[in-house]
DNA sequence: ATGGTGGCACCGCCA
């Protein structure tokens, strides 16, 4: 099983590109972030015809997440967009002169910030290995809290600004939010993924500067602090568990002259899982490959294979 | 070098 995360920076402006990825990678999985399109205005015919199926929430401008599996991988089941708590305190997108008017609960922000969907690649292999002697033959793997697949955990995390603004606590307090979300709807037995754009760099190494870049909203103590409480529920960072070099990047900043050239960026793209799950995984690695070509998102797919 | 990129929407906001 092949899974995929990629922040395309508006679905729309990269559609060809994230076209050709996927028929190029064939990822079981491909999680997306910042489709920057409206639910009416998603571009479906053109992802029909590939034969992958898709679920997404989005709104208009800013932020957007999808998660597209192929019709042979099985169903997407049980599909969740944002958190379930309770009110938000702070308005997230409101301009600065207005941030801190109250946001409705289960505002449109935060439902196209989290999208969650379970899916099972195997199912329908095994039953078919299984001869036709029982329709209910597949036992699954992993069987704890009503996930019998694998569940998806699709996230944009709020960027956060500078850190002395209103923007910067409610990322703080969406990392927090986010740990309640795991803790009530799953175990760290489950086998989840929790992939997307974290919008965190979690070590030195995940960062082209870090003496000059530690305190900015993507490389700060009290962000990692939230991230370490949610790795500690029970998550591994498969990339690190292959990949020890410095120098891995999934983001280069378009406003910094020439930061690709120079490798000037943040791994803030991941692939997490929970350990049963991570024991799984085969392979992860960066793909670079999208910046060669024409109108390249400013970030960068970032894929995990898994013996599934 | 007092600017420089990119997307979307609208005449600015966000990354």
């Amino acid at each position: 099983m092949k899974v995929a995360s990629f922040n395309v920076n508006s679905l729309r402006a990269r559609l060809p590109l994230v076209l050709s990825w996927l028929d190029e990678n064939q990822p079981d999985v491909l999680a997306v972030q910042e489709t920057k399109v409206q639910d009416v205005d998603f571009p479906a015919e053109a992802f029909d015809k590939t034969g992958y199926k898709y679920v997404f929430k989005g709104q208009k401008s800013y932020n957007g997440v999808a998660i597209f599996s192929p019709l042979s991988a099985g169903q997407i089941s049980k599909v969740k967009f944002g958190f379930d708590d309770e009110p938000t305190r702070l308005g997230e997108g409101a301009s600065l002169a207005t941030e801190t008017i109250e946001a409705p609960s289960r505002s449109r922000k935060d439902e196209s910030r989290l999208i969650k969907a379970e899916i099972n690649p195997v199912r329908k292999l095994r039953r078919r290995l299984a001869g036709q002697t029982s329709a209910n033959s597949f036992e699954p793997t992993f069987l704890s809290n009503g996930v019998n697949g694998i569940a998806i955990v699709n996230t944009y995390v709020p960027q956060g600004y500078l850190p002395e603004s209103e923007k910067f606590q409610y990322k703080l307090n969406w990392f927090e939010r986010l740990l309640r979300y795991f803790d009530k709807n799953f175990k760290p037995t489950d086998a989840i993924v929790w992939v997307g754009d974290f919008n965190i760099a979690p070590e030195a190494i995940d960062v082209y500067d870090p003496e000059n870049l530690l305190g900015h909203v993507c490389y700060h103590p009290e962000v990692h602090k939230r991230l370490q409480k949610i790795m500690q529920w029970g998550f591994v960072d498969v990339f690190r568990m292959h990949c020890k070099e410095p120098g891995q990047y999934t983001f280069w900043d378009f406003r910094l002259p020439n930061a690709f050239k120079r490798n000037l960026g943040w791994r803030l793209d991941h692939i997490m899982a929970t350990k049963s799950l991570a024991e799984k995984c085969t392979a992860c690695y960066i793909d670079k490959g999208q910046r060669t070509k024409e109108r390249p998102s400013d970030h960068t797919p970032i894929v995990a294979e898994f013996a599934w």
